[in-house]
DNA sequence: CCGATTTCAGGATCACTGATATCT
DNA sequence: CAGATATCAGTGGTCCTGAAATCG
């Protein structure tokens, strides 16, 4: 349930800007690890290998992404954010920020931390143990 | 990210059991409040009012609910348990409890205990503002 | 007439499976 | 050859919108 109200909240705001959550999961990761291939993306952010292709395509349309081939491996694409994908991704940061925070807003400053606390501690379990790959 | 991780442990043993949430969600909410028509099963469980009939006609041809017409209201259904869906509500509430148990693996009695609080209160603060409903 | 209930038809996103072609 | 990458096609569940028919 505090998932779904969550992700009503998160939803409401991202289509202001015409996103979706996976557009900012490939932006954020981007943002923070540099220009990667699709399997990078997929492998960071949770998308499926096959749907990375579909959010890259819309980011490439939206021109906030260029895809190009590696020439060190064929059968690469590198991804990488564009002046206008940052530009887009600190909106999208202010946008989720707010969300944040109406969707935590029952809840103090210790509460929060302590419940971001508790759920990377599950993720991180998860994400370690390793969930079903194709 | 934690939430997938949740949903997929929880739909791999509901799957075991050809259940999905919101049987599980039905069921519950009519062994805790007795009988009810179909819209109060909306406003109970989150699943939309025109999702119920969807998920009753299922629970209805695996014989683990009964649907009347209530004779007070004729708009209503009355919705009831029989015992077999009391049977299969209790099998599920077996599979989600070691579900749970995966899912919160890495957390002790303490730590779930004020996960569930500080989610609660979550719910409960959305709940209360009242979430847009057709 | 207005409001509530049930039902149907459909859209959008997402999680997931499987197959194929290309390249290392 | 095995293994990785990108791509395409398709399924099913969930969340959500709208509209019709029936009844209070």
């Amino acid at each position: 349930m505090a998932a779904t109200h969550s992700d009503r909240i998160v939803n409401e705001r991202l289509a202001s800007a015409a996103a979706r959550k996976w557009h900012y999961a490939v932006l954020a990761t981007l943002e923070e690890f540099g220009p990667a291939s699709q399997a990078d993306l997929s492998d960071r952010t949770g998308v499926y290998r096959s749907d990375v292709v579909g959010v890259v395509n819309e980011l490439v349309e939206r021109g906030h992404v260029v895809r190009a081939p590696d020439p060190a491996d064929r059968r690469r694409n590198v991804i990488s954010l564009t002046p206008g994908g940052r530009r887009q991704l600190g909106h999208l940061d202010a946008l989720l920020e707010a969300a944040q925070d109406e969707v935590l807003a029952p809840l103090d400053e210790g509460e929060r931390a302590r419940l971001h606390q508790l759920l990377a501690a599950v993720v991180g379990h998860h994400a370690a143990a390793g969930w079903p790959r194709p």
